[in-house]
DNA sequence: ATGGTCGCCATGCGA
C-alpha cells in the first residue's frame, strides 16, 4: 500500500509540531505541504529527518512555498513551473522510484485568485494554463503521475455546503472550473470522487464567522491521478482531525490509498 | 448588510 497525502498547512513554522505528530501517526509514503511560508534556509529539514522523512522544497519568505516529503528520496525535482516565468514558489515536481516503477508527484499551490475580473484571477487562470502545458508534456514521459496540493477551486456544486452562496464567486466560478475540466481533459481523475463519500465532505474552512462549527468549507484540495494510477486507488479521506486541533490551519489532509505496483 | 480570523511582520496584505 502507497499512502499519499496533501495538506495546506497555512505557515509550516506555526505548523511543524502538528505535521510532525501527523506525520507518525499516518506513515504517508509522501506528504505535500503548501503555504509553508518559510525561506529554504529556514526550512525544518533536520525535525523531519529524525523522524525518518527525506524532504524537497521551494519555498520564499512570507507567502506561498511548497513541499514534498517522503520516506524515499526522490530521483529528481523540478521547483519551478517550466512553462511559466513566476516569481511566486507555488509548484514542485519529483519523481520517486517505487517497485521499480517511477511515480512523477506534483505538487500545487495554485493562486487563489482573491475576486472575479482581477488581476490576481487572470494570474490564477494564466497559472492553471501553464500547469496544463506542463502536465501535457510530462504524460508523454511518465505514466504514473499524481497532482495534488490546493487547487483553490471547488470542482462541483456538491463541494461547498451551499452552491447558491458561490454564485459568480472565487473558487467556483466557470472560468476557474473549466481551467479544472482542462485539466480533467489530460486523462486526469479526481481521486476522491473515484468512492462514495459521505456529503458535505471539506477540506478547507474559513476562519471566520464560525464557518469550521457549521461545516461551511469547501473541498479545494485534491488529488489527481492518471489512468493507470486510478485502476490501483484503493480509499480516498480527508482527515478532519487536525481541524479541530489548537491553532489549526484552515485546511486539513486529504489522503489517497494506492494498491501497491 | 457588514464584519467576522489568521499569519506575516510591524502595516496592511493575502487568504
Amino acid at each position: 500500500m502507497l499512502k499519499i497525502a496533501t495538506w495546506n498547512v497555512n505557515s509550516l513554522r506555526v505548523r511543524l509540531p502538528q505535521v510532525l505528530e501527523w506525520l507518525q501517526q499516518h506513515q504517508p509514503d509522501v506528504l505535500a505541504l503548501q503555504e509553508t511560508k518559510l525561506t529554504d534556509a529556514a526550512f525544518p529539514h533536520s525535525a523531519f529527518s529524525e523522524i525518518g522523512y527525506h524532504a524537497v522544497f521551494a519555498g520564499q519568505k512570507t507567502y506561498n512555498g511548497v513541499a514534498l516529503l517522503s520516506q524515499i528520496a526522490s530521483q529528481t525535482t523540478i521547483t519551478t513551473l517550466p512553462t511559466l516565468a513566476d516569481e511566486q514558489q507555488r509548484f514542485l515536481a519529483a519523481t520517486y522510484p517505487f517497485q521499480n516503477k517511477e511515480l512523477h508527484i506534483v505538487n500545487v499551490y495554485v493562486p487563489n485568485g482573491a475576486e472575479l475580473g482581477c488581476d490576481k484571477y487572470f494570474y490564477k487562470l494564466r497559472w492553471l494554463e501553464s500547469l496544463h502545458r506542463y502536465l501535457q508534456e510530462s504524460i508523454q514521459q511518465f505514466s504514473n503521475i499524481v497532482v495534488l496540493g490546493d487547487f483553490n477551486i471547488a470542482p462541483t456544486d456538491a463541494d461547498v455546503l451551499n452552491p447558491t452562496d458561490w454564485i459568480d464567486s472565487i473558487l467556483t466560478s466557470d472560468s476557474e472550473r473549466q481551467a479544472l475540466q482542462h485539466l480533467f481533459d489530460l486523462g486526469l481523475s479526481d481521486a476522491f470522487r473515484l468512492f462514495s463519500q459521505p456529503e458535505h465532505s471539506f477540506s478547507w474552512w474559513n476562519y471566520q464567522a464560525g464557518s469550521f462549527r457549521r461545516n461551511d468549507g469547501a473541498r479545494i484540495d485534491l488529488i489527481l491521478l492518471t489512468n493507470s494510477l486510478k485502476a490501483m486507488a484503493k480509499s480516498c479521506y480527508i482527515d478532519t482531525a487536525p481541524r479541530r486541533l489548537p491553532r489549526p490551519s484552515d485546511h486539513t489532509p486529504v489522503v489517497l490509498e494506492l494498491q501497491t505496483f
